[in-house]
DNA sequence: GCCTGATATTTTATACTTGAAACTTTTCCG
DNA sequence: CGGAAAAGTTTCAAGTATAAAATATCAGGC
């Protein structure tokens, strides 16, 4: 039995707590997914999550919305994309009566190969996320899908 | 009610939807602190981990120690140390008898300038992930710490 | 007293990342 | 129409990040 005080202050912890747990539990997770893709798929995880993005969104997306939905800046993308071009992996277009816009797709190549490792990567994470039962994980993501769409309606 | 084979079919995806839910959490987390630090302190998250990791350790730690803690390469410790170095916030040594290895530790400065940045950081925290409840917090900060123990045991 | 291997860190090459500035194209308004 | 503002992207400089190679030091064995 915990005391009311104790409780209290470890209130006021517990947020800074689970904070510090979710940054170190996620690095953890991407630095063995990264090596794991390096050998297996001679790739990267910037790489991945812009061919999983992209897989997504079979008739393409654009560049912006592409950085808004990975969550990282403009400019970053574009080198990422400019990569997996050079490597026939996707395909860049414009869209109908906007030369500004660039609508970027996978090619047939990228779309293979990701699917490849998309089996993979499913694979690891479900051997990686073992030890939480799909019961548990469901309800963390709902706890963390919640907390997340209240906050973005604030920014 | 949910039936057994939308169950099962369910168990086969809750591992990755909570991976990439915990991705996505703690991409935007990062984000909102990168850009409050920057605005704040005129400093990074990286410089402020190392601060941060340095704070807890008064008698100074070693560069492999840093890095292994930090869940980051060698090589990156060591840039990161050599800015913070140059800003006075940091002081290099050597460990008596062993000229391989730093001892890197806070400086006054450094000390004094992490503890307001360290309240800071603490409101802020609380702030974002104030929808989460302190027993939900601790719910999953339990869940999470018990697998990666586990799993660092494999490792 | 040297050689060998282990330990600790830095250096290197490449890739990723950001925020801000620059650029191009489009839209809107007078 | 003409120009300002907006939209979309790229470029830029600085910093962060990795793995691998290079460097430097230490600890033992001979």
């Amino acid at each position: 039995m915990v005391s009311a005080v104790a409780q209290i202050a470890d209130d006021d912890r517990a947020r800074l707590r689970l904070w510090l747990r979710l940054l170190r539990t996620t690095r953890a997770i991407e630095r063995e997914l990264r090596e794991r893709l390096a050998t297996a798929f001679d790739t990267t995880l910037p790489r991945f999550d812009v061919m999983a993005a992209l897989d997504r969104a079979p008739e393409g997306m654009m560049m912006g919305e592409l950085s808004r939905f990975l969550l990282v800046s403009n400019g970053n993308v574009t080198g990422i994309v400019e990569r997996l071009v050079a490597d026939g992996l996707v395909v860049r277009s414009h869209r109908d009566g906007d030369r500004r816009a660039a609508i970027v797709r996978l090619s047939d190549a990228g779309r293979t190969t990701f699917a490849a490792m998309a089996a993979a990567h499913a694979r690891w994470i479900d051997e990686l996320l073992g030890p939480i039962e799909p019961d548990a994980a469901r309800d963390i993501s709902a706890t963390l899908a919640t907390f997340r769409s209240q906050w973005e309606n604030d920014a």
